[in-house]
DNA sequence: CGGGAGGTTGACAATCGTCAATCAGAGTGG
DNA sequence: CCACTCTGATTGACGATTGTCAACCTCCCG
């Protein structure tokens, strides 16, 4: 049982969420000021704990405080699609909350906190302040194209491919969101939940990683573990272009986003 | 080469776009004067032709005035990943719009007209409209839905299953376009294309329609015609509900949303 | 009539899934 | 501290879905 905190624990609960839209289009001290008077609860959440079903009608957007979670959809057999993971800072709902009903459900990976907006107030902030709905917007667009990369990914690469990809991906994500070095991080995931992501079995990727192993692609110090030596070969071996993910700074065309010689993620993002 | 006119060809050339909005928000007669008064240039595509290429930063928002019309990535492989499937009425690039640079191919599957209308406009009209801007935040949203389901389609269900979900969705959403009836229409691409949208091959493309036509799940009078003979038997073997669509009426669950005895996709649409 | 694109089919190969056994590590209770 | 248990990881043997290659067919169109 989540326990649950109304109101503001610190001045600063939602300052995630800020940073993140922030990094997406400018505001004003006004808007920034609207957003952290917005009223939330504060919900704590066990590993693999469901924040929302699908099927579900949506009363709250949830804003990831802590912990990893995912967001999936069951098909006919019973077999999972996993179809985004999401960290600190990311608002896992805007998708269901204009629409009003959950076409999947989001699920916690880890244990973590939740702040749970009410809906109503996520949509009269974003049309009362056009800057926080724009970068909103964008927000979701961006979710939008990683899905779109996730269905390149899962239609059209072969099972070393697709999970370098994965890595890279998350990887890079990590580090945007300031949770640590993108050459050396923790799965948050089992190997099923890493193969319900790609469309592949859990044995599959199990061979897969330990592939990447012997080709000199990753190193794992424990099964979890992943330490990547050389990000351009991974990110080569991946086919990953980070373009679609729409970070600042990034060129189009592949770059040494992060690791390597080169100067990490060049963005420039107010860090907290 | 396409042809180009500019100006209004007739009152309503825009019309299939305000349809559609007003479809997911409600639009006063304001909202409405001001979206025919946008500006454009209709542009005449052949088969094939190229709206908009992977990496092109974005000038215009294009609407489908006619014909069909692909979003498409590449791989490293060479291999094509299509990841979604556009017809008339519909905003191509919306997506594009906002983030200023196209992380994937717009394509024609068929020869058609688009309208052109400069992001900028677009941009205005969003934000200086709520209703408008709301109506297309929707419409991103839903188009963000559907690469879900896509995601789950191909990371999970089998050849047949997938391509009976494709059959439902694209005869679904016909409808819901007022482009004919679902239970027997004319699809626009070869099956090479239809295998590029599920991550499949032409020849199982071939191999699975054949199958699909031999379990009387569908007839085929020519390669391209697909016939439906019940809807319910046909939804029910691509596990598909059309909750993901997010078309009013609908209920959550399956429903017979088109042909069979039951009344047909039952949402109240201005018809034009 | 000829050319070409797209559809259909067969033989065979390969990636990936299934089933099942074993192993490693964490937490628990005695 | 040590069985006991449970989850997750690893590995092997085998099977099945799907891909590859290549031939042939059909239809449309110039």
């Amino acid at each position: 049982m989540p326990d649950n905190t109304t109101g503001p624990p610190g001045p600063s609960t939602l300052e995630p969420m800020l940073r993140k839209l922030e990094y997406w289009h400018k505001l004003d001290s006004a808007d920034r000021a609207a957003l952290l008077a917005l009223p939330y609860t504060v919900k704590t959440m066990g590993q693999n704990g469901y924040v929302v079903r699908e099927g579900d009608s949506i009363a709250h957007c949830c804003l990831l405080l802590s912990g990893f979670a995912i967001r999936s959809k069951i098909v006919a057999d019973g077999h999972r699609q996993i179809v985004a993971i999401h960290m600190r800072g990311e608002m896992v709902d805007l998708q269901n909350s204009l629409l009003g009903r959950a076409d999947h459900s989001v699920q916690m990976l880890t244990a973590g906190k939740v702040a749970m907006i009410p809906r109503v107030e996520i949509v009269r902030i974003a049309f009362e302040r056009p800057n926080i709905g724009r970068a909103m917007w964008i927000d979701t667009l961006v979710d939008a194209s990683i899905f779109r990369e996730w269905v390149a990914n899962i239609g059209r690469r072969d099972a070393q491919t697709r999970i370098a990809h994965v890595l890279c991906e998350f990887a890079l994500r990590l580090k945007v969101a300031g949770l640590g070095e993108p050459t050396s991080y923790e799965l948050p995931m089992t190997q099923e939940q890493l193969a319900d992501a790609t469309g592949l079995t859990s044995v599959h990727v199990n061979r897969t990683l330990m592939a990447l192993g012997a080709a000199g692609l990753i190193e794992r110090s424990n099964p979890r573990r992943i330490v990547i030596g050389d990000w351009r070969k991974l990110a080569d071996a991946g086919d990953f272009d980070s373009g679609y993910l729409h970070l600042h700074g990034t060129e189009p065309a592949l770059a040494h986003e992060a690791g390597g010689g080169a100067p990490v993620a060049k963005f420039s993002q107010p860090v907290g």
